[in-house]
DNA sequence: ATTTAATGTGTATTTTTAACACATTATTGT
DNA sequence: ACAATAATGTGTTAAAAATACACATTAAAT
């Protein structure tokens, strides 16, 4: 390590002392199951807070990208190359670890549950639903809530919510999951006219299977039109 | 400090490597002058990037919470105590800075350059129009666009461009702030149709003095109203 | 064949945004 | 004093977007 006392501009310090921070990335993994926005979690083994939902997260090696670590826990814990991840908060409370020092970015993640069958690392991890999560170890409970509310402000015009889905899903699951994630009613003939207009839906000619109902046709995700400007949602 | 392996999920590394990564505070602080968004720079004197602009940071300190780090940057560099402060990123690559691995986090504040005659801590510091602003040292000009953008974002439906005017302003002064920002032109008209509906003015009876033309009325931020829903700006 | 539970579709209303012109007022220069 | 200047102050109309809302259709289950 280089000297890098210049930066101190008042020197009470030695360089030193501003390596006993250490910095952890934390990952809030979304899902969508049975209807409901899921986040990964597992069991915390610390003794602070045993038993308690945690986030994934680890720390960030001397010579990695913080990008690179965020991308390196998901492959570690679910098996999954190429995710959809955004950083969105760094946490740097004092005491925010009873381990020492951790500053830890946050970023979330949409995965999609069921069309790869994710290759969970632990059975120690779980998919619960957003909703009913109390309390978490640590500030994680906050990162969530701060994760949850970006998320919702991602959405109403960015067409993420895909990376949640199927390669193949029907209009009735994709309004789903945006009540999930935007936790209310949407009217559902204005959320497909909006759809159609937007043209980020291919018609597969195909429809659903195994449904105990009329079947509805199946869309697929129109990556070409990605760019065109979204209207809102909601 | 205390034992924090248990982090390591994957024992490759000991502890103490993790404890090789500096942690900073980078603020890009935006002003306005003579018509223009402007940011606070300082000239640079690592030899790396001698001259360049950069931005005004600080490596965070072992007792220091991050935002605490940033608050103390912004006294310590305009003497303003009670400012506008938003974090927006983290910037984490591993070779961004030629003197180490330092992982820094962004924040944008918005002073007012008029009011209180900054007590600037250095006449190496600088308002530099943001628009003609070129090459930056480190990842600071990536940084800066940034956090421009942040600020248009945010602008658009939160009350926040008060902060780069005095107390009292003229809806004139208003919407160039708005226009700088946001580097458009709007319609005077509906500009002051939507502060009126949106009840963040308070009508101060005073009328602008020392301009060369018919002197406007001056307002001041309705803070009471502050959570009162905003409307899209432009 | 009937019931069930969902899919698929269009119009009218309201709200929001965007476009646009002229009289007024204080200052400046002559 | 007057004319010229350069800004302030003010409403209406048209277009676009968001919202509210009902009924026929289809496949599966009984």
């Amino acid at each position: 390590m280089k000297q890098i006392s210049r930066f101190s501009h008042f020197g009470e310090l030695s360089d030193k002392d501003y390596f006993r921070i250490a910095l952890s990335v934390d990952c809030v993994i979304f899902g969508f199951e049975e209807g409901e926005l899921k986040v990964l979690v597992i069991k915390c083994n610390i003794k602070e807070y045993k038993g308690m939902w945690s986030l994934l997260g680890d720390l960030v090696r001397p010579d990695e990208d913080i990008n690179s670590a965020s991308y390196r826990i998901l492959k570690e814990r679910t098996g999954l190359d190429d995710v959809y991840l955004e950083q969105v908060h760094t946490f740097g409370k004092v005491n925010r670890h009873p381990a020492g020092r951790v500053i830890t970015t946050a970023y979330f993640s949409l995965v999609n549950i069921k069309d790869h069958q994710l290759k969970l690392s632990d059975n120690e991890l779980h998919w619960h639903p957003v909703k009913e999560i109390g309390d978490m170890a640590f500030d994680h409970k906050n990162i969530l809530d701060t994760c949850i509310e970006r998320l919702r402000e991602k959405v109403e015009d960015h067409p993420v919510v895909f990376n949640l889905l199927p390669k193949k899903f029907s209009l009735r699951e994709l309004q789903s999951v945006y009540e999930a994630v935007l936790n209310c009613e949407l009217d559902r003939r204005n959320f497909r006219k909006k759809f159609f207009m937007m043209d980020w839906l291919v018609d597969l000619n195909e429809l659903e299977e195994d449904v105990p109902h009329r079947p509805g046709k199946l869309y697929k995700f129109n990556a070409a039109k990605f760019a065109k400007k979204a209207k809102k949602i909601s």
